[in-house]
DNA sequence: TTGACATGCAACCATATAGTTGCATATAGA
DNA sequence: TCTATATGCAACTATATGGTTGCATGTCAA
């Protein structure tokens, strides 16, 4: 699980999984096209994510076509965020606001500025 | 973006999300507490839920108290990893099985062992 | 007021990560 | 076969990250 946030956690990454969310199958030298870093970068950056299995591979010939795999974020929605979307999040907000309002409202949420000088 | 994918990326933080969706508004001290790491460590990693936002503070007197916000979360998944989701993923993958059976089967999705020795 | 407690800040260290460059190897096509 | 193309592997560098320790500061309570 680690693997998939810290895959998700690079720009890099993001936009080569956008590229293959609007053109799914492409090539090492097709998603290095257009990128200002290194191919090999490119190709660590796609290694990352196959090892995430974010992205599946395919060999054709010499190409190595790569495709989307949704799997893993699918699985991460529903396992682990998805329990944080439950009514009992708002229960919790309000009660912390319950808090933050019985106590002095004006400091009490930023007090940085005013501790540790 | 990269904030709460890197935050999440890490066991600790994800434990300390999960204690905190245990009981919300705990201390540093309280979150420090049964864990084999410094003080210090920990209070590092909940500094980056914070700065991520996936973590709201309230002071109390001395006490720094933490609370879960799962608004990030929501956001990630309606806005980026909800489009992953699409029926189009489905098609894409059909698509791709189309074209792994069309070339050969036997070898043709896992050839590095045939390839580069 | 004084001591204990809760937290913050800063310096430091080891390892992981993101990038580079150079070279090797496999495939396609003339 | 020979050359261009597509990719992989390895070594190296700079910076980010996760952890430690020591000390300072703010707050509670006797």
């Amino acid at each position: 699980m680690s693997d998939v946030f810290a895959a998700l956690a690079d720009e890099t990454r993001r936009a080569l999984l956008d590229r293959l969310f609007v053109k799914n199958g492409q090539s090492l030298t097709d998603l290095h096209n257009g990128m200002t870093m290194s191919r090999q970068a490119v190709a660590k950056h796609l290694h990352i994510l196959e090892t995430a299995s974010l992205v599946t591979v395919h060999w054709q010939g010499r190409e190595k076509l790569h495709y989307l795999n949704p799997v893993p974020l699918g699985d991460i929605v529903h396992r682990w965020v998805g329990k944080f979307e439950d009514a009992r999040i708002e229960a919790l907000a309000d009660f912390k606001q319950q808090i933050e309002s019985a106590s002095n409202p004006s400091d009490a949420s930023k007090p940085e500025e005013k501790r540790r000088a």
